[in-house]
RNA sequence: GCGCCUGUAGCUCAGUGGAUUAGAGCAUCGGCCUCCGGAGCCGAGGGUCGGAGGUUCGAAUCCUCUCAGGCGCGCCA
């Protein structure tokens, strides 16, 4: 084809057209230009709203301003149709020449040419699941798990330089009572009456602890009251229970964390009297009842917090600011956190926090993960970590497959409560959308196959004529692929890696349906060539999406 | 009582920086396997977007009130 420009790939492609074009009337490069998706087909394959954001500046009618762009654009080569819709719109179809040339583009460079560089090497930290190491993790912290995962991936897939990374509360009350249960239950198995902690934790897994402990140490706590042998067997049993989270982890099958940072050390590092004492400094420390308050009030929190309780004691939010001052040390360019909504309560005063230690509040994001509601055979299963009655990563893991989970976790925003029905989730039935994209990738791994049985090469695009990808099926589908960039971009920007999920829905179903109606591999050579290069280019982005949503692309099924 | 989240088709959920007839999957009903994988495809029915006001040329989307569900409101972690 013709080419006026040096073209890249359709967002870039058509900015630098409506950059060249604004400038030519005489409006500012900088201006911002944004790129939309039409909801419908009839507003074209792609649109701009760039008019309707200028008009209050111009002083003009947006849609007065749109035609003026239009009647100005000199390079009409890619567009088959521009026109000027709505309030303001500009809508712009596709040549199919411009089609073929982006479709060969992903087959010969794949991922570099999908990638929106958005995060230019801003370092980001990612905090997520975080759970107590009081226990294995459970099914509230797998969609923590998942979000937290496919988020850094997305970002990093973004230019961003992602630290992933736990926060392990390993002082104070949860752990000695994890401590004291092991230490009861181990008592009780050499016969001896123990009292269990009221608040103790009943799980299985404490037992489970308890013999291990008993078989390792044999009897040497043995009537040792838990004051005595408090520091030794907590210590031991956290670290079991730590080992078990990152089992867990592993088992699911997401990134490793690159930082686990220690809630202790930060006592230890004397981190947290420092940090108060800083914020003493800038004088939002004071002393009431005998306790030491934070003026979180002044900020965004609704009253104060205390920090030294009238004891001495230090409170756990004391600990977490001085965990949030680490990360602010750090110079990170974003950070995030990703919470429980049960937490949720708790964001204005690490909010204050924040902005108590000087920080642009709006680089500090609190993603919240929704609970989720845990059906088994339809009905409602209550779990509670302290009765030891709870669904864990690992047998969900078991039950239903990693990738599953992870998809199911990733369909919906990650505000919204979900219900994960154990029972219909486990089935292997068109329930599970993860199957039905996964099934695309192994069907085209399939043609492929018997594309080389009759001896038809597969990648070799340039050597093939595109042009005869000429049904509308096929058109759609490389429209379909050429805005996957977008998605991507738009779901990084958001933070919101369940936009993928959904792309990934639409892309396979009309794969699926194209599939149906028109054969790959024909008598006619040049004909077969072309659509497995477009399959190819299909199998590119299937797999590409897949993996940063954590999920595996399996070549059979 | 206060705060946050949610309320869209029978069910589970997208869509919420305002563009015309509001989308998907499941379920229901009806079709498609001499043919590259039927975990698939094609079609049909099904919604006053919880309710009421308001802003607007135009609202599922913004504002106010209201109802329902969930979760939080400690000198616990």
């Amino acid at each position: 084809m013709k080419r006026c420009l040096n073209l890249v790939f359709m967002k870039k492609d058509i900015i630098s057209i409506l950059r060249i074009t604004l400038t030519s009337l005489g409006i500012s490069p900088d201006q911002h230009i944004e790129i939309e998706i039409p909801r419908e087909q009839t507003f074209g394959d792609i649109s701009t709203p760039v008019a309707m954001g200028m008009a209050k500046g111009l002083k003009k009618p947006p849609k007065n301003i749109a035609e003026e762009i239009v009647a100005s654009i000199k390079d009409k080569t890619i567009f088959e149709t521009i026109a000027v819709a709505g309030p303001g719109f500009i809508n712009f179809t596709f040549t199919k020449e411009y089609l073929y040339a982006s479709l060969q583009r992903i087959c010969e460079q794949g991922k570099a040419v999908l990638r929106e560089n958005i995060g230019n090497g801003m370092r980001v930290l990612v905090e997520y699941v975080s759970a107590n190491p009081t226990g294995p993790l459970h099914i509230g912290h797998a969609r923590g798990a998942a979000v937290g995962n496919a988020l850094c991936n997305l970002l990093e897939e973004s230019g961003f330089r992602v630290e992933r990374e736990y926060y392990i509360n390993d002082a104070g009350r949860q752990i000695t009572l994890l401590g004291a249960s092991v230490h009861a239950r181990y008592q009780q198995l050499l016969g001896i009456t123990a009292e269990f902690p009221d608040e103790g934790y009943r799980g299985q897994y404490i037992d489970d602890e308890a013999a291990a402990l008993l078989r390792q140490a044999q009897e040497k706590y043995k009537n040792l009251p838990f004051h005595e042998c408090e520091h030794e067997i907590t210590e031991w049993s956290y670290k079991r229970m730590l080992d078990l989270i990152k089992e867990d982890i592993s088992t699911f099958d997401i990134q490793n964390f690159s930082s686990w940072i220690s809630e202790k050390k930060l006592y230890e590092n004397r981190a947290v009297s420092q940090a108060i004492q800083t914020l003493k400094h800038n004088g939002y420390i004071y002393e009431k009842d005998g306790a030491v308050w934070f003026r979180s009030s002044e900020f965004e929190d609704d009253k104060d917090r205390v920090v030294i309780k009238s004891d001495g004691e230090y409170t756990y939010f004391a600990s977490d600011i001085a965990y949030h001052k680490a990360k602010l040390d750090r110079k990170f360019d974003i950070i995030i956190d990703i919470w429980g909504a049960d937490h949720h309560g708790y964001i204005p005063r690490i909010n204050s926090v924040m902005k108590a230690f000087g920080y642009d509040i709006s680089h500090f994001r609190i993603i919240l993960v929704q609970m989720v509601s845990l059906l088994k055979h339809g009905i409602p299963f209550q779990m509670s970590k302290r009765a030891g009655t709870f669904i864990t990563l690992s047998e969900v893991v078991n039950l239903v497959g990693a990738d599953n989970a992870k998809f199911i976790f990733l369909t919906r925003k990650s505000d919204s409560h979900l219900e994960f029905d154990i029972d219909v989730i486990s089935s292997q039935s068109a329930d599970n959308p993860v199957y039905y994209v996964q099934y695309a990738h192994a069907r085209i791994n399939s043609i492929f196959e018997h594309a080389h049985k009759k001896g038809i090469r597969v990648h070799d695009t340039s050597e093939h004529d595109l042009s005869l990808l000429s049904a509308k099926e096929e058109l759609d589908l490389i429209k379909k692929l050429l805005v996957y960039p977008l998605i991507l971009e738009g779901a990084a920007r958001a933070f919101e890696p369940h936009r993928i999920t959904f792309y990934l829905q639409e892309l396979a179903r009309m794969f699926h349906s194209y599939y149906h109606k028109y054969k790959v591999i024909t008598d006619q050579k040049e004909l077969s060539a072309a659509r497995l290069a477009l399959c190819y280019a299909t199998k590119i982005i299937l797999i590409d999406a897949l993996s940063i949503l954590g999920v595996t692309a399996p070549d059979k099924m």
